[in-house]
DNA sequence: AGCTTATATGTCTATATTTACATATAGGAA
DNA sequence: TTCCTATATGTAAATATAGACATATAAGCT
């Protein structure tokens, strides 16, 4: 049981959701493509720690839906308590940044200006995501879900990603005006 | 050449280092080990990118002290020009904030009071890390690098770091306070 | 004298992850 | 009709990464 394999089983906590759908959905927080999460699924479905329906549909695909076991419950209970792993971030124009002051002027001005604009997609996405959430579960007056709403992690979460993607986005900001165009 | 391979050369255009040092330099924004960069240094000294010099230390274990050749510094200039790949962060605690409504609440604050502590860690090693910036460069009154400066990447890449870790630190701080001690 | 830590380099094996190959339904666009 | 996209699931092979094993110097601690 590998960390990809709990945060299927995370997922699988606050509802069904089929291999595509916990692909898509895990993604903004582990990447993985439906190549690992497949044979993954398989697996835990052997070990019983979750099981699947087999959902007919008309306009799409049939597919399988995923939900939690007694036993993946109980696992997910114990992994929850364990320390969790440091964060690791890979970002390969992090890398570039490194000996950006020997790119050409326009070269170090569009490396950033590509992540800006890719950040500006990403904050769509989340605003999106927040949206859909509000519809999902309807929280109280002050646009705050309890604790204790199976939603309240997935609110979270995109909160924390829009943090993120304001920060990211003023960095980028930031480093262009330091690199005034025309070198 | 994978990424991780010209992230090794791009730390490299800005000095000489030994692997042991470019290990360290480069973890933060390329988790890796020892295991993986070894050999990855020995194939771009076969292949002529980088080249080595033995250095004996008095109070150390020998070291080789590794530099650019200039098809390392095209290959270099060649891959800052293509497109970055996107972010991906990996982080473990994440895929458990999506099940948390249904930890026990001890569990949870222990979870994001865990990750404060991390981030506090982190901020001193990463204030360390602009200190021995600004002393290794001194820059000119203002405090700022110019982009011309070998060691300016270096520390857009630390205030980015700083930032992060701020955004991190607050959304820790607030997703304690909806979780208020005691269930 | 033995233990631990930091420095320093390396290999080997296991696991995680990506890429490519494969198939199928259905809608919309060219 | 053909092409492209989204949905949906799978496998096989290649690559990237982590973990374990290995060795060596030198300082400091017990």
């Amino acid at each position: 049981m590998n960390t990809l394999s709990y945060g299927l089983l995370s997922l699988l906590a606050q509802s069904s959701f089929s291999g595509y759908d916990l692909m898509l959905r895990i993604q903004p927080f582990w990447p993985a493509k439906h190549s690992q999460i497949y044979p993954l699924l398989a697996k835990l479905e052997q070990e019983d720690y979750i099981r699947f329906e087999l959902v007919s549909q008309r306009d799409k695909p049939d597919k399988k839906v995923y939900s939690l076991t007694g036993k993946g419950q109980e696992a997910l209970k114990d992994w929850f308590d364990q320390p969790a792993a440091e964060p690791a971030l890979r970002d390969e124009m992090m890398l570039k940044v490194f000996c950006m002051s020997y790119a050409k002027r326009e070269s170090a001005r569009k490396m950033l200006a590509d992540r800006l604009a890719y950040h500006g997609e990403q904050r769509q996405k989340y605003e999106s995501k927040l949206a859909e959430l509000k519809e999902r579960a309807e929280w109280p007056e002050a646009g705050l879900p309890e604790p204790s709403h199976p939603l309240f992690g997935a609110y979270l979460l995109t909160r924390k990603a829009i943090m993120s993607n304001e920060t990211n986005t003023e960095w980028c900001k930031w480093a262009l005006s330091l690199l005034p165009e025309g070198d």
